[in-house]
DNA sequence: AACTATTTATAAGA
DNA sequence: TTCTTATAAATAGTT
């Protein structure tokens, strides 16, 4: 819908595409908007730009939630942890689901068993831990990458530093500044994790 | 972009809402890829109907990829949140868990009320979160510590490398062994977040 | 599900 | 970036 018709391709000139992302990106969020309050639903929005650039919107329910309900729905996707067998003895997390909807739709709650109301709440509570398993493993990964960086500075100061030492013996000047490695306090990622309370 | 133009409001006619609804969600879903196609960029789409129904599209990139990159960006606002707030109309946790505990343990459990496990489980979901809020804070405290260490380190590798400069011009002898600062690949957590690849 | 009169989004240009 | 405008695309109401 402009002067011409556009293939539905990357758009290689940079600042075009540019222009292109900001103004598509507006339309999309505004359409977004628009169906949400016209159909009475939740909708999210999340774009990430070439660039890495974040972007986001959501409406009719906080982002949270609605991320929430997705990752719910889909938390068999996330098995490749070994939480696969963890869920093996569980429904489905999409049947367990349907199931909660279309009993709550037909207000006939109060004839579930006590007994099936047990198990689903524990097979909920399964489906959110394989979610935040996923997030956690995520983070550990960010964690020892970071770690690894570190612990090449701490090399290289060593080396400097003993460097330092065999070649000036005699020109002891500045050392006291406190800089040697060994005053660099250690950072381990705690193995007895106050990360995971 | 109709025989007529209307209001952004509720479609209170429920069939017309549901087609609209259909209408316009595949419209947004087109959008999405469209967008993402034309700048080489990643978009996710959620859509959560009224009655629960779960619709969503992911280019560019995995839907997890996508929700992580926001996650992590807006781990913060979790917190922002205010759990405090969050768990104030809750029992503490370890009360919950004793009352599941004692009526597990009493067999009388077909005498709990419906509403009762239904409020329990609720509370359980919420502790849930708040647990995982609270992770995810002192995991986010940890990778911002790492990266002030990390900082610290780095600059303690420029002192030591000048004063070697300074010190021993005269002695140029394993400068080629590079290990000088600049030859560290940076590591900033913020933004370009090889964490959200 | 199709159709089509209109509205809306937007590509190109300024 | 922002605005303008010709044109393509989406869609509201209809069949």
């Amino acid at each position: 819908m402009g002067r011409r018709k556009i293939e539905i391709k990357r758009i290689e000139n940079k600042s075009s595409r540019q222009v292109t992302f900001s103004k598509r990106r507006n339309g999309l969020i505004d359409k977004a908007r628009q169906l949400s309050i016209l159909c009475d639903s939740s909708v999210a929005v999340v774009v990430v730009s070439a660039s890495g650039k974040l972007y986001n919107s959501c409406s009719g329910d906080d982002m949270s939630k609605i991320i929430e309900r997705y990752e719910i729905q889909h938390a068999d996707e996330l098995k490749a942890l070994d939480l696969a067998e963890k869920t093996r003895n569980y429904l489905p997390h999409k049947e367990l689901l349907e199931i909660v909807q279309s009993n709550l739709e037909e207000t006939n709650i109060n004839n579930l068993s006590v007994d099936f109301l047990i198990s689903l709440e524990e097979q909920l509570e399964n489906a959110l831990s394989v979610s935040r398993a996923r997030k956690t493993e995520l983070m550990m990964e960010s964690l020892k990458s970071l770690q690894g960086e570190e612990n090449l500075l701490r090399e290289e100061n060593q080396v400097l530093a003993s460097q330092m030492g065999k070649k000036n013996t005699f020109l002891a000047t500045e050392d006291e500044r406190g800089i040697s490695p060994e005053n660099s306090s250690g950072n381990q990622i705690p193995e007895t994790l106050p990360l995971l309370k």
